[in-house]
DNA sequence: CCAGGAATGTACAGCGCTGTAACACTGTTG
DNA sequence: CAACAGTGTTACAGCGCTGTACATTCCTGG
């Protein structure tokens, strides 16, 4: 046995007669060994405690059997959820996944992609909040990777996302159903790159205009920053000087949360007064009084479609980004009953 | 270079003119090497684009650079923050973090003790829920482990955790110092075999009987399980059947969260008729309404003290089992406010 | 002026595993 | 019965890096 305490896989041999192969064949359900020899071997095995070390076999292989989870915050419901998902997944397919928090901060999400996956995980699933997709093209090299969420064109990686534009409308439409005619969206984020919202506006509009309603700039809600909060300024301000509204989009559940805040403050009913519904249908939308209705994108099979794609890519597949639409629906609770 | 198409540190090498070990510890910011012959290698390094595989340099080494938190859920709003507390101190002295999810399976935590971490990570911090610490003492060989949480004696692991007596007894004292005399508590869970609980309940009692008030078992809640629903279950059986409660110590903020829905829907209202206290301060007690009063633990600093825990077991630190407390406090909100 | 050390660099073994080539058998076949 | 396919096993190179031992040069102080 090594000085050092673990047993190795050439104790094991030595302890069973023999060689280190043969053990190796055993540990990893080799078929053609004796059912002789393979008893032998296992005896050896429990005797000494053999466990595998796995830092070796993933030099000797090349393989790691880990993924990285790249996603800018895991304390946010969505990503935590969603995390849960990948980690399921992964688990169910023989993978173990690093979570690399990127906090929103740029050169965290070029880290991503460069030096810190290097030789660490056999590919990556990454949602991108800050740098755009031609920059990822560019810095990406071998590495298999696929991205989550909206991301403009052109696009030369393989991504996973739901139809944001259809999402939106379906979403309006559902408060459309309710009677809801003076609709507003919450909320376009200053600075904010990516393309996520601008779908959702689209949707929004769509829909509106489908119905034969007008669109009015001055519903189209813009807010500060990233925090529930924000959102709650926005709609505050919104409540004193701009035009009636009676339902909100929101971008988000927690900007959904901070405009339920707001609303009460004012003395807005919610949902008599205003409808609010939410994004991500993540559980705090079960918290908030009354529980959001919540556009509810199936995160499982998000989760599920990511792995496949990735782990194609990690199997030697090359050739074009794929794109993956998952499916997405209205969960509808009392901030904004159906029909 | 390698057919592979990865630059090894002999192709940096040979570019350069030195020795491989002269690469690695140009790398490695080794530094007596000539300021001259470093400029030499670092271009050699750039112009090739290398990368040093960290496989081959834990094999090397034997250290990881990796440390497992392992804990039931992720997507809990507590363990999410927690994780990402973890994630941040490790990511700042250069570790990284492997999630592993038990979700409250007895085997699941067993393997975290055992195979699944056999040379993957140099060490662990655990939150058990399912097994015990004589369990865990047995199972756990040389892996450096740090456990969360509360833990029963005998302990001969290290370990942080909160006072949960001392804590129980400050949530009941700011209920107490709020005018309320019927003061219940939500929930013991049926066949719930930690610590903590236990700690809860007796520091809640400690601190009527300090009060010189009465302890009513009826106000002691048990619940079925342990979804938010569950809890609100409990209370709405409590309130038809049960004893006249003026404010509700709760086991955790879903819990609590649960027990203002069923307050609601009795009629009852928060925190004038009931006053409910949460536990955790997870970011769910700004999203409720009436918001949460909640016993805050200090995450951050439970967090740094055990990854420094870890750290020094890492650094080949032997001995007993320590102890640590951290700090918490009352997070007054709008469903306890202050006197 | 020389022993003793610090600074700089090299060669090579070895971390613990798996892949590959090769070998010794056994049975099967034209 | 030679040729061959398939099974069970072994020996050993090699994955890409770092630690160790050692060689060489350059200082320093007695």
């Amino acid at each position: 046995m090594a000085s050092n305490g673990r047993v190795r896989l050439v104790d094991v041999a030595e302890r069973a007669g023999v060689s280190m192969k043969t053990v190796s064949n055993v540990v990893n359900g080799y078929a053609h060994v004796q059912p002789e020899t393979r008893a032998r071997v296992q005896l050896a095995i429990d005797e000494l405690g053999y466990r595998p070390n796995l830092t070796a076999r993933r030099l000797a292989t090349g393989k790691t059997g880990m993924i990285a989870l790249a996603m800018p915050e895991i304390d946010h419901p969505y990503f935590g959820e969603l995390a849960r998902h990948v980690a399921e997944i992964a688990s169910s397919r023989g993978y173990r996944v690093i979570i690399e928090q990127t906090l929103g901060d740029e050169a965290a999400e070029r880290a991503v992609l460069r030096d810190r996956e290097a030789g660490l995980v056999d590919g990556v699933i990454f949602q991108p909040v800050r740098i755009a997709t031609l920059e990822i093209a560019r810095l990406h090299r071998d590495l298999p990777l696929v991205l989550l969420g909206e991301v403009e064109a052109p696009v030369t990686t393989d991504h996973v996302m739901i139809d944001n534009v259809r999402a939106a409308a379906d979403v309006t439409d559902h408060l459309l159903a309710g009677g809801r005619t003076r609709i507003g969206f919450l909320g376009m984020v200053e600075g904010d790159i990516t393309m996520t919202n601008n779908r959702r506006l689209l949707g929004y509009q769509e829909a509106l205009i489908r119905a034969g309603l007008p669109l009015d700039p001055r519903r189209m809600l813009t807010v500060g920053g990233f925090a529930p909060e924000d959102a709650a300024e926005a709609v505050r301000g919104a409540l004193t000087d701009g035009p009636e509204f009676d339902a909100l989009v929101c971008r988000d559940d927690r900007f959904a949360a901070g405009a339920l805040a707001a609303l009460r403050e004012h003395g807005a009913s919610v949902p008599d007064d205003v409808a609010v519904v939410g994004w991500d249908d993540s559980a705090l939308a079960e918290w908030t009084w009354p529980a959001l209705s919540s556009l509810a994108p199936d995160k499982h099979e998000l989760a599920r479609v990511a792995f496949d794609l990735l782990s194609e890519r990690m199997n030697g597949v090359t050739g074009v980004g794929r794109h993956r639409i998952v499916p997405h629906s209205v969960h509808a609770r009392a901030s904004a009953p159906p029909a």
